[in-house]
RNA sequence: GGCGGUAUCGUCUAGGGGACUAGGACACGGCCCUCUCAAGGCUGGAACACGGGUUCGAAUCCCGUUACCGCUACCA
């Protein structure tokens, strides 16, 4: 049996041909989860580094389960991670009259036909099937039947379901992932595209959406693989050129399981609210299912772009362990500029209190100048906030009780004793130098017959109300002599 | 069950017939640096699923087995 084509006359918006086109196309039932981001990550890529375009279609299509709130984090999660789309975005709901008018040209055309089976009839042979052991394939009964017969039932207003003949042959592609995969078509069941309420079935939608939307690189999961030959069955019956295709490996849990809720922390929101910035999230998860080969791993969005190569693309699933996320995060914040840093630091130092909505801090110098100093020892934006809360010099200070316990109040007579007299040797100092305070308080600690580091240990408790922080002495010049002092002092009256 | 896909350290990966006593990174251990914590440096343990071929030679090519994953809907 031959396969006929459709004339294809609809209209569409003249676009060079050369030019990559590619789409993200999620269905909006929850967040976006990593898996999803990934998918997005690498079209975009692609088309930047082709010079292409990266469309947005939501596949809205399941009315039951979609909603305007995932629709939403949809948005969200990719603005986010900076991957902006080009165009409008296209809801696949919208286009439900060119799905029909498309199935129906096939209808029309011989390359497909309606089948009154029903559900419960078909779901009887299925059963019947799995009950001998045979693999179940739709017979194509209602192929065979005559046309006046078919007549007769359509004007009964018997319902029925557009079915694609799919024709003999075989049905291969060279999938830029896998090269050739190849399906004999006698493995592919005359699927349905038209439910019997006028609705189309997901491939129908696809390949209908992806030929108006001119998509020139069909990029996506490998779950899709087996609904990659029906697709270009369709193509071929609608006359349209096949786009390349490209498949994607999964991504996995720890469990070597299909990424689920149960995993943990799935949703790119969680990892953006957990203090990850998005050049990470990125760099992360383009490492899963792509290498730039040899050894580079850091690299930056526009690094990224450059270096994306469909050679360097991976088959084999990968396992989804944020382990190495966070030490990815913290090679990102140190490389980052403070200027850079700030705007993304931004939304944890008001969520922290440090900083106010449009705070004219947040882009003085020298708030850059204490991003700089803290950043290097950090992994989050967390970590971040944390560490530079002791030189917000207006804000309430207080230390925290365990430490108070553990630094000061343990041995609190030596203690005090080295915190009043570095207070002293501090206070005569002219000039409020590290090279000055060092000199000043290794006597401090030769006096008491101590290694320095049992000095400086509780200064830094004292000033900072934390056990961790950069050197004291840049800590002391940060902090500044006024407060320095008074913290000092207040401290050693904890010392008791 | 049928069809398809995949298979290198715990994890992410380099590797595309000899350069492999298999390299890097994360994680873990040790050491160095050091006023703490990071960062950094050095270092240790840790892998080519199995079996057949092809070849002078195989992690690399072919076949089979096994395991895992996906699809198998009038879901997407």
């Amino acid at each position: 049996m031959s396969h006929r084509t459709v004339p294809h006359h609809a209209s569409q918006p003249r676009i060079p041909h050369h030019v990559v086109r590619v789409r993200f196309a999620p269905s909006p039932t929850g967040y976006l989860h990593v898996g999803g981001a990934r998918t997005a990550l690498f079209n975009w890529l692609y088309a930047r580094q082709q010079g292409g375009q990266f469309l947005l279609r939501i596949e809205d299509t399941d009315k039951a389960r979609s909603t305007d709130e995932s629709t939403r984090a949809i948005f969200d999660g990719l603005n986010w991670l900076g991957l902006n789309w080009d165009e409008d975005v296209v809801y696949q709901g919208a286009n439900l009259p060119r799905h029909q008018a498309d199935a129906r040209r096939m209808l029309d055309a011989g390359a497909a036909y309606r089948c009154f089976c029903t559900p419960e009839e078909l779901e009887q042979r299925r059963k019947l099937a799995a009950a001998s052991k045979e693999a179940f394939k739709y017979d194509r009964r209602c192929d065979r039947l005559a046309p006046d017969e078919v007549s007769k039932r359509v004007a009964d207003g018997m319902p029925f379901v557009i079915r694609f003949r799919v024709p003999e042959g075989e049905t291969s592609w060279d999938d830029i992932v896998h090269e050739t995969i190849s399906f004999p078509n006698k493995d592919i069941e005359d699927f349905v595209i038209l439910r019997s309420d006028g609705t189309p079935i997901y491939n129908m939608a696809v390949v209908s959406d992806d030929i108006a939307m001119r998509i020139t690189h069909v990029m996506r999961g490998d779950d899709h693989i087996s609904n990659t030959p029906k697709q270009i069955q369709l193509y071929r019956a609608l006359g349209a050129e096949l786009p390349r295709f490209a498949h994607f490996p999964m991504i996995h849990g720890l469990d070597g399981k299909k990424l689920s809720k149960r995993h943990g922390a799935t949703a790119v929101s969680d990892y953006q609210h957990l203090g990850i910035l998005p050049q990470a999230m990125n760099n992360f998860l383009v490492l899963l299912g792509w290498s730039p080969g040899g050894d580079r791993e850091v690299m930056s969005m526009d690094e990224m772009i450059q270096l994306f190569s469909e050679k360097g693309l991976l088959r084999k699933a990968a396992v989804f362990d944020t382990k190495k996320l966070d030490w990815m995060n913290g090679q990102h914040l140190s490389r980052l500029s403070a200027e850079a840093l700030a705007p993304l630091a931004m939304a944890t130092f008001i969520r922290e209190g440090l900083l106010t909505e449009n705070d004219p801090t947040a882009t003085s110098p020298e708030f850059y100048k204490l991003l700089d100093f803290v950043k290097e020892r950090c992994r989050t934006l967390d970590d971040l906030a944390r560490l530079a809360r002791p030189y917000f010099t207006k804000l309430p200070f207080t230390i925290d009780p365990a430490l108070v316990d553990s630094h000061l109040r343990k041995d609190a007579a030596v203690t005090k004793a080295l915190l009043t007299d570095s207070t002293t040797a501090l206070e005569a100092l002219t000039g409020w130098t590290p090279e000055a305070m060092e000199a000043a308080l290794r006597a401090v600690a030769e006096k008491h017959g101590l290694a320095a580091g049992k000095v400086f240990q509780p200064i830094r408790v004292a000033v900072t109300g934390s056990t961790v922080s950069p050197g004291i002495f840049e800590v002391l010049v940060q902090i500044g002599r006024d407060v320095s002092l008074q913290r000092l002092k207040e401290a050693a009256a904890l010392a008791t």
